[in-house]
DNA sequence: TGTACATCAGTGAACGCGCGTTCACTGATGTAC
DNA sequence: TGTACATCAGTGAACGCGCGTTCACTGATGTAC
């Protein structure tokens, strides 16, 4: 599986890689990871399956490569708006915006899991990279007094509330409810602010 | 498919019945929803598959039957429990030992939605029987000029805030944080009692 | 610049697997007289 | 009480389907001299 670093070869398979993993998003979208199938993203590709092995080992290393990447993807979002803005605000309208545009890859990171598949160890450092920024914004605007423990235990306790609003969104169980989502996951957000002494 | 209401063989039918039921939430719990197999299910009852066929008109009416009696199951408890003591923590406190015991059960209703699946409309009504008794005890506690729209808001909000740690909790998003998801969910509970102003 | 060689993407056939579902049937169980 | 009949649970073979994966191969592309 050693492969050349550059060169033309190298591109054309970074674009088939590329396409693959395209295909593969579409096909989740549709049914669902584990409807994830090899054949039929060769099919759509107008190649055969066997093709796909010279880029993938399994099936279960494409849904790894995918899992790992919708993380970098929404890490690599939270950073730059961290840069931007330290603000809890940006961050969560960020990670909604991230959630609402690509329903299944968050699902795919924080949903019911995909059943008989075991997440890669280098996901927990990914995972680490979303929740260190939020952690920062959360702590950067506590009263300078307020301990560790305290900053942790909110960034929890937003992270969880983010959730609980998005998931049973994106699972469309707010469907026939007379409320908008938008403005609960604001206030959400908003509830945790640091001169709200609900500790 | 018209059966006899009473008699041996229909009470030998309601034993069959509560088997596959029994074998199909073992399966689901292993494999996850989608994995649901009548064929391996008679296998593991010493049956052949198309003896289920008596049975269920098809996969799809098993897995109708199993969402409606876990919503059934879960609203029963709720019932039960509002009506020994309307108050916020017994219902919440009923709904998490619930999914901490069914977690697939729980996740199937609330959880990522089986793909290809669409919930029979009765699930809407029993999901409202789960709602009504744990917005009633949220409306109790309110002053009494309170709105019924902010008993509404307050309801919702709490139902989300249980989900996003339950949710979390039971797909394993908490192992090897230092915390203890009974307190977060306790605190989450506790964080909506009428007399914290967050409005 | 031209040629010989190595690399490697993709094919086509084949494997064994498990699935949902149908069909004609057998044989046990319950019912009516 | 005994017998004839109807009901119906379960069988076994078969259908077509899609899956992941392997293997020996062909032929195009890139590389070294």
């Amino acid at each position: 599986m050693t492969q050349p670093i550059e060169g033309p070869r190298a591109r054309y398979r970074q674009q088939v890689r590329d396409e693959v993993q395209a295909r593969a998003w579409d096909q989740i979208s549709h049914d669902g990871a584990s409807a994830l199938s090899l054949k039929a993203i060769a099919g759509q590709m107008g190649m055969t399956a066997p093709a796909l092995y010279r880029y993938y080992g399994s099936r279960d290393e494409l849904l790894t490569e995918l899992i790992l990447s919708a993380y970098q993807d929404l890490a690599e979002l939270i950073e730059r708006t961290a840069a931007e803005n330290l603000a809890v605000e940006a961050l969560a309208q960020g990670m909604r915006s991230w959630a609402l545009e690509n329903p299944q890859r968050y699902l795919l990171l924080y949903g019911t899991p995909v059943p008989g598949y075991n997440a890669p160890p280098a996901a927990t450092s990914l995972a680490q990279r979303i929740f260190a920024p939020i952690h920062l914004a959360v702590a950067e605007r506590l009263p300078v007094d307020a301990s560790e423990s305290l900053a942790f235990q909110q960034t929890v306790t937003l992270w969880t509330r983010m959730h609980g609003v998005l998931s049973l969104e994106l699972a469309g169980h707010f469907e026939g409810m007379q409320f908008d989502p938008a403005e609960l996951f604001a206030a959400e957000v908003r509830s945790l602010s640091p001169d709200v002494r609900d500790q």
